[in-house]
DNA sequence: AAGTGGTCTAGACCACTTC
DNA sequence: AAGTGGTCTAGACCACTTG
């Protein structure tokens, strides 16, 4: 953990630097069998920082659970959650999530369409009823399993010149809205629920009895603004965790 | 929003103080109509207290999804997320989270027992194979309609000298450790899955095709501490809402 | 008594957006 | 140029736990 690792790290503001560190050696690194994290101040000299941004980012390790701060003890890492690898509470791209526990992501059954929104999307993702949306129906394969269905709705209008149907829709969304709109995802609001779906869905996922977990989500990137509308179909390949914490 | 409301407020540290004390006039006081929210040295010298605390607290919102804090533009309120009620990374007591949505909370079909754990709930709590447990089913009703069936586990040691068969289980079990343990949960690792659950819980919940939501759960206290193991079964009664954040 | 995290002061400069 | 949030300094004291 050296001081010119930090520049070379992801996000723009310090403090989420130092956040992604820390993860990454609580994961994987110096911290990966540690039950305690050095002093604030500690941190701060060998990491060659303030404290006011230590604190920050052990604020937000402490919001996802990785640590709790007990004062007269230290930071204490909680190992349980550490350890956790699909987090219904991290947003995740589809491949990131089947690459997270060790299989090959892949994508297929793949069809585009371009639809006027209904009531529902237009609302969902603030534009006018009617307006033009792109939306990307594909099956995720883990390995050779069927692991995934979703279906993903972008309004027209983000893709500005480009031609959509020109660019290739087994790439992760995210990547797309990336390259080509210049749009990051920083969150998505979720509706959970569990569901029998449809004949189709059930049969591409090839699911006998067995319930599906349907998430519905909206993404958002910078100032809450709604960018994708997506209904993913999981099957029970998955097996996700969660923090909930008391306010 | 007065500088004596604050030290009545619920939290021991005088940040989350004021996280719960801005929740609040986000959702129903003086900034429940705004889009921003004054420069955070306003709010210090309103509070009465440092731009750190100030800064502390809008972090926490800011994790929480309510607000989003952009450079050189200011604190920008997220109302989609403020007004959301079904929250489930939050975690709730079950009565509050049918009081939440407007309904009467009450218990039936009570079933307690006393037995030795299992391997799987041994670990799960961290306790010996074969510790004796309390085990606590019941169905959950809102006004009249069944909305959740659930089984919780707690370690019988926990109990001490108190007589757990003399309590009253319709009560909330978190009010139960509050008031007879002494234990305080403050969050759970909860594992979400689609389930048709057995024919028994299907007939008390009152459901006939539709699948349920099962959330199995670890709740934790101070020091990542678990205390209790429940298994809940949800009916499409609530609409569950998640922020999925990308790290 | 020593060490920890939580809060505070009273500044400062930087990066960014808006006017 | 003015205002915002992000970072920083160089301290200080408090509340709490451990030796």
């Amino acid at each position: 953990m050296e001081k010119n690792e930090i520049s070379s790290l992801s996000g723009s503001l310090m403090s989420t630097k130092i956040t992604s560190l820390l993860i990454r050696e609580l994961k994987t690194g110096i911290y990966a069998q540690a039950e305690r994290l050095p002093a604030e101040m500690e941190l701060a000299a060998e990491l060659g920082v303030s404290r006011t941004v230590i604190r920050d980012a052990l604020g937000n390790l402490e919001n996802a659970g990785f640590i709790e701060r007990v004062r007269g003890i230290g930071t204490v890492v909680n190992r349980n959650i550490v350890e956790l690898n699909s987090r219904l509470d991290f947003k995740l791209e589809y491949n990131d999530m089947i690459q997270g526990i060790g299989f090959t992501a892949s994508a297929d059954n793949i069809i585009l369409k371009e639809e006027p929104a209904d009531e529902n999307i237009a609302e969902k993702l603030e534009i006018d009823q009617g307006a033009r949306i792109v939306c990307c129906q594909k099956r995720m394969l883990a390995g050779t399993v069927p692991a995934i269905y979703s279906i993903d709705c972008i309004p027209l209008e983000l893709f500005g010149k480009v031609n959509y149907t020109a660019l290739d829709w087994s790439q992760p969304v995210f990547d797309l809205l990336s390259h080509y709109c210049g749009l990051t995802i920083l969150n998505s609001l979720t509706s959970v629920s569990a569901t029998n779906a449809t004949p189709m869905i059930r049969a591409k996922l090839d699911v006998k009895e067995q319930p599906l977990l349907l998430l519905e989500e909206v993404s958002f990137c910078k100032l809450n603004r709604p960018i994708l509308y997506s209904l993913s179909f999981y099957t029970d390949f998955f097996h996700f965790s969660l923090l909930r914490k008391k306010f």
